[in-house]
Parts: C-alpha cells; sequence; structure tokens
DNA sequence: GGCAGATGCGCAATAATCTTTCGTGAATGC
DNA sequence: GCATTCACGAAAGATTATTGCGCATCTGCC
C-alpha cells in the first residue's frame, strides 16, 4: 500500500463521510472548501487508497431483534501459529460473532457476540464455541447497556497532532 | 417509537445498505426488485424509524496514525446509578475511548480505546482514567491483531428466524 | 358479494447531483 | 528560466433523486 500524503482538505473530507456517509458530493465539496470535482477526485482517491473501506448503515440490531450483545474472552490451549489462525476463520465463519481480536495477556481472544436471545447465545455458546477443538477456556460477560459506540477514528484528536507536528 | 413491520424487502433494503451504504437508490432498488420511488420511499421510512441510525464511511484508523487499540476492563468503587451515569458521561468526552459498554459480571464497563501510539495510551490511562474518582481497576490488553470487524446485524440468521416464525 | 378506505406500486416529469472534459494557474525540479 | 506536474474550477452531458399522480391490491365492514 503507497503511504498517502493528507492535506487539512483530505482529513476533513474523511471526518464528515465517517460522521456522514451518504453525504453528496457537492454538499461535501461545499463544506470542505472545494469544488465538486476535485471534491470527488479525493474521495475517489482515499477510497482506492484503502484509508475508506467502505460505508455502511448503522442498522439498529436491537429493534431488529437482535437484543443480546455479549462479549466473550477466549483462551486456546496452543498459542501455535496455525491454531491462532484457525480460530480466527471460525470466527469468521460464525454470524453472531461480530468482531474477533486477538490480545495480548491472559486472554487470547475477544470477541463481540450478537444474538436474538439469551438461549440462541446459549446454543451457540455451548454448541459452537466450547465445542472447538483447542478452546480452552471462555469467559462470558453480557452487555447491560451501551454508554457509546462509535467505532471510527477520533479526527480532533488527529488534528492536534497534525497542529504539534507541523 | 413505533413498531415498524418490515417485509421481505425491507430487510433486503437494510442488508444491502449495511453492505455498502453510499450504493444509489437505483441500484438499490434494482436488487431489492422493485423501481426507484417506491424504494426511497422505504429507506426513507426506515431511517426516519431509528432503523437505520445514519451512515459512516468506515475509516483505516491505522493508516491514519491510531496504531494502538485497547480493551480496558474497569471496576467501579460504587455501582450506584448515579456513578454509572458519571462514568458513561466521562467516557462520552473521552475521544480515545470510541465504546463503552457497561458488563455484568466482575467488571463494570469495558471500553475499546484507540490511540496514536502507546505512550500516548499510557497518557491517557495514567493521567485519565485512572484518577477519575470512583474507578477502582482497570485491567488492559492490548490488540495484537484484528482477525474480523462487522460490526452490525447478521442478516443471514435473521432471514432464518423469519422463515421459521413465518 | 360488494363497497370505501388505506396502502403501496410504477410511470412520467422535473430538480438535483454526479462525472467527464478541458483550460488555467501555482508549485516543483532541472 | 523553462518544462513538468499537479490540482483546481467552469461547463456540459449523463445519471440519479424526488415529486405528483393514476392504478392495482388488500382489508375491514356492511
Amino acid at each position: 500500500m503507497v503511504a498517502i500524503r493528507l492535506d487539512e482538505i483530505d482529513r476533513k473530507i474523511l471526518a464528515e463521510l465517517q460522521a456522514d456517509g451518504r453525504m453528496t458530493n457537492v454538499e461535501l465539496a461545499k463544506r470542505v472548501g472545494i469544488s465538486a470535482p476535485p471534491c470527488l477526485r479525493r474521495v475517489r482517491t482515499l477510497e482506492e487508497s484503502g484509508l475508506i473501506r467502505g460505508y455502511h448503515a448503522d442498522v439498529n440490531s436491537r429493534e431488529l431483534g437482535f437484543e443480546v450483545q455479549v462479549f466473550a474472552m477466549v483462551g486456546l490451549e496452543s498459542q501455535a501459529e496455525a491454531e491462532l489462525t484457525a480460530f480466527e476463520e471460525r470466527c469468521r465463519e460464525w454470524p453472531l460473532v461480530r468482531e474477533c481480536h486477538m490480545l495480548n495477556g491472559e486472554v487470547d481472544f475477544i470477541l463481540k457476540c450478537v444474538a436474538p436471545d439469551l438461549s440462541s447465545f446459549q446454543q451457540f455458546l455451548t454448541g459452537k464455541l466450547l465445542t472447538t477443538p483447542n478452546v480452552a477456556s471462555v469467559k462470558t460477560s453480557l452487555v447491560i447497556r451501551g454508554a457509546k459506540d462509535e467505532p471510527g477514528v477520533p479526527f480532533d484528536v488527529l488534528e492536534e497532532r497534525m497542529n504539534r507536528t507541523a
């Protein structure tokens, strides 16, 4: 991947599109202070460079019937690379697992899971996760309530750093 | 919030927009099998009902210079409601904290944080998080690598359930 | 059975946006 | 000093969004 030089306009574009991914290009151009054509070119460049991975609607999963959200800490018997990737592959195939991160420390992986109800999750836990070879331990924690959920980049922090560097 | 009745077309719309939030309405209409005007009306209804919370560009935070991602498990001294909401409010103000979920079990909260580097995070940890009143314990785990990161709804599971119910 | 009323579709037309093309000016390097 | 590169912005055509309206289907109720 090629290193991309970003100016302030590019960072504004990223911040605006992170906040509202369906903004029209003319509106975006207006906000970042250039005309539409160069703005669109910049967006395309950001997409092609991989800095923008994609655009997604933020769907209210609870309203859709996924009322349970669970964090699962998973420990494996063996931490050999082949075993690690094997487990990751499993996680990618389980639809209830929405995130899987490999961690340092006591626990090997943390999973964020959703499920329609507790019994669905229990079924997944006992039927899939716990019976997976090489899984040594699983500790689960139910999400009681969410207080903040804004995946993405804190652009205010980024601007601070750029100003300090520049 | 009014309960919305969703048919198969609505669920398809949600699935498509979750996968690609910038899809044009014409393309979306084609994919779900209706013409553009009713498709747009359905999308507006889904937005107004809150089922679609918004649209966001998925920005590659690592490429942007946020190379560190950390999960922090926080325990509080007091779990009185006033204390819980006070802590949640703090989390909303900290830009490095991208997610904050209240959990059951030993730990009270799990935070997902990002930072430009380890020292930035350590600075946040010792200077902000650990000095916050009522914070009793913090256990942090660095993310070594991400294996899956698809926040959202598993629509294949949803369709399965609808077919079973119907 | 048959009649409102409600709901939702699609066609057509207009408004807005996207996207390409092209000419210009500033910055860079030789 | 001059060529090259780069990015901008105006203009125009293609595409898309959005509105208005007529029609079919479904529902509840005589």
